[in-house]
DNA sequence: TGGTTAGTTTCCAATATAGCAAAATAACCA
DNA sequence: TGGTTATTTTGCTATATTGGAAACTAACCA
C-alpha cells in the first residue's frame, strides 16, 4: 500500500460514499431524466429542505452533480450520468443475493 | 416515493455503503484479480487483522465477496467483478473534478 | 493433549453521519 | 423598503462507523 495508491482508494470511496444513501440515490436518479431545483428533490424524497439540501452538497462536494441559480431556485444537474451504470451492476448483487437467499429456503 | 422504491434504493445504497471504504476498495481490488486469504489482504491494507475481518464481514453481507475455508485459513473471492466497472466511472467523476479545480487555477 | 496459526467476536473510545428546527441568506416582487 | 419564496447554515441530538486490543474459536500438527 503505497501512499499514491492510498490517496486514490480514498478518493474513490469518497465518491462511492456520496452515493450510498438512498435519499441521494433518489435524487440521483430524478436528476438523471431531468434537472430539478431543490424544493422539488426535496417532495420527491420526502424529506425536510435542510435534509436535501444538506445531501444536495454531499453529492456537489463529490463532483457528481452541480447547480445553477435562476431566480431564487437552485437548479440541479447530473454530472455523470455514467453513475447510473453503477446501479446496474449492484443490482446484479442483489440479483444474486436474493436468488441464495431463495436456495436457502428451498 | 412509495415503499417499494424506498426499499430498493436501501438495498443499492447499501451495497455501496459496503464498498464505500478505501480498505474495501483495495481488497476488491486485490480479489479482482486472483483470490486471497485474510491474512494477505491484512498484510496488503496494512491494518490490524481484527479490522480487517471486519471490513470482510461488511462485504460479505453485502453479497460482494463469498469465501470457503481451506485448513486455517479463509479463502476469499471476489462474487461480482462487475462492481469494477464502478471504478472506471468514479474515475471520471474524479478526473473532471481535477480538471475543474485546474480551471479555478488557470 | 498442548501448542500454534488463522480468523472472528466483543469491548470500548473516537469520529462521522443524519435529521429536524430555527436562524441566516438571497433573489425577487409590490 | 418590506415581504415572500427558495435555499443554506447552524445547533443539537441520536445513531452508525471505524479501529485496535483482548478474548474466544477453529483447524491443524507434534
Amino acid at each position: 500500500m503505497n501512499t499514491n495508491s492510498t490517496a486514490r482508494h480514498k478518493a474513490h470511496a469518497a465518491v462511492l460514499k456520496a452515493m450510498a444513501h438512498a435519499s441521494r440515490l433518489v435524487i440521483i436518479e430524478a436528476l438523471a431524466t431531468k434537472d430539478h431545483c431543490v424544493c422539488e428533490l426535496a417532495a420527491l424524497v420526502g424529506a425536510d429542505m435542510s435534509t436535501v439540501s444538506k445531501h444536495l452538497s454531499t453529492l456537489r462536494n463529490a463532483g457528481i452533480i452541480s447547480d445553477t441559480k435562476r431566480g431564487t431556485s437552485v437548479i440541479c444537474h447530473l454530472k455523470c450520468p455514467c453513475v447510473l451504470s453503477f446501479l446496474a451492476c449492484v443490482t446484479d448483487v442483489l440479483k444474486t443475493n436474493a436468488r441464495e437467499q431463495m436456495d436457502l429456503v428451498a
